[in-house]
DNA sequence: TTGTTATTTGCAACTTTGTTGCAAAAGGCG
DNA sequence: CGCCTTTTGCAACAAAGTTGCAAATAACAA
């Protein structure tokens, strides 16, 4: 059961059982694309807005989600997919965004290439956001060729 | 001499030569990071913040300068470096950003590397943003150990 | 140089996104 | 249940970005 599985996830990091985390928790489940507070607004509207974005906040520092870069500019979430410790995102996989229906989503499957940089430089960490016409969209316009 | 230069762009874009845009121009090549619209209000404080969201979007839509995506979510931009058209940008070069000095920087000679994606997506461009130590402060730090 | 016209700018007002402080509400635990 | 800490909601604010419109100005031609 989904309930069980959020509740679990919530005490793994230690934290509170409220409602609003257990419903953020949820979307983000839920929803297979990368969501913004924005978003969560409009799916969670009973809640407070800094409530939601202080939900997003403790979130990031636990390493329960990852931020997603958007070409928008507007800061985009979703969930880590378990390699993620406190201080260090492991994921560094890439996020894939949808030109025709906007969605962002994390593709797990493929992972930032290795990249050299200049002399004198240090790597940290990369983020490599490719935007194209995701699966869902290709087939649509597939199956739908006269305008 | 630079202001000719300037001018000599503004012409190639048919774009006119009004004083707002040959000043925003010009932070753009001494700046040697992204800039955004912020920054280009403190920096040309005699213009008005509407004008310069303008300027830049219109800069944008000609393709004389790109979108830097930063992990703030504040949006930069930096000059293309000359490949780009009206409706593509073709410089896909590696965006690096300084948890330091928090600038970020195209680094022209790295270019994204090919990006496999799975079944049904099909690939557009990509925007590859890598977080680390810039050569200037690796420098400023590695001269001045004790702290 | 001056007049005409389309473009650009500045102003005002507004929307959206994100932040901070504080008191009330709610979760965890004995 | 009752205590204590954390979390929430409210209010107020700050910053980022947008829109409409009238005044200013670049381009160009007479």
């Amino acid at each position: 059961m989904t309930a069980d599985n959020i509740n679990m996830l919530l005490k793994t990091f230690n934290l509170r059982l409220t409602e609003c985390r257990k419903d953020v928790i949820g979307v983000f489940m839920e929803q297979h694309h990368a969501v913004s507070q924005p978003d969560l607004e409009l799916l969670l509207n009973h809640y407070d807005r800094v409530t939601l974005y202080r939900t997003l906040t403790t979130f990031l520092n636990k390493g329960i989600i990852h931020k997603v870069l958007d070409d928008t500019g507007l800061t985009k979430y979703a969930l880590c997919s378990g390699h993620c410790t406190e201080h260090h995102h492991a994921d560094e996989h890439v996020h894939f965004k949808c030109v025709k229906c906007e969605n962002t989503i994390c593709i797990d499957t493929v992972s930032v290439p290795a990249i050299t940089l200049p002399d004198g430089f240090t790597y940290l960490d990369a983020s490599l956001l490719v935007r194209g016409i995701c699966k869902i969209c290709q087939t649509k316009y597939n199956h739908s060729p006269a305008i």
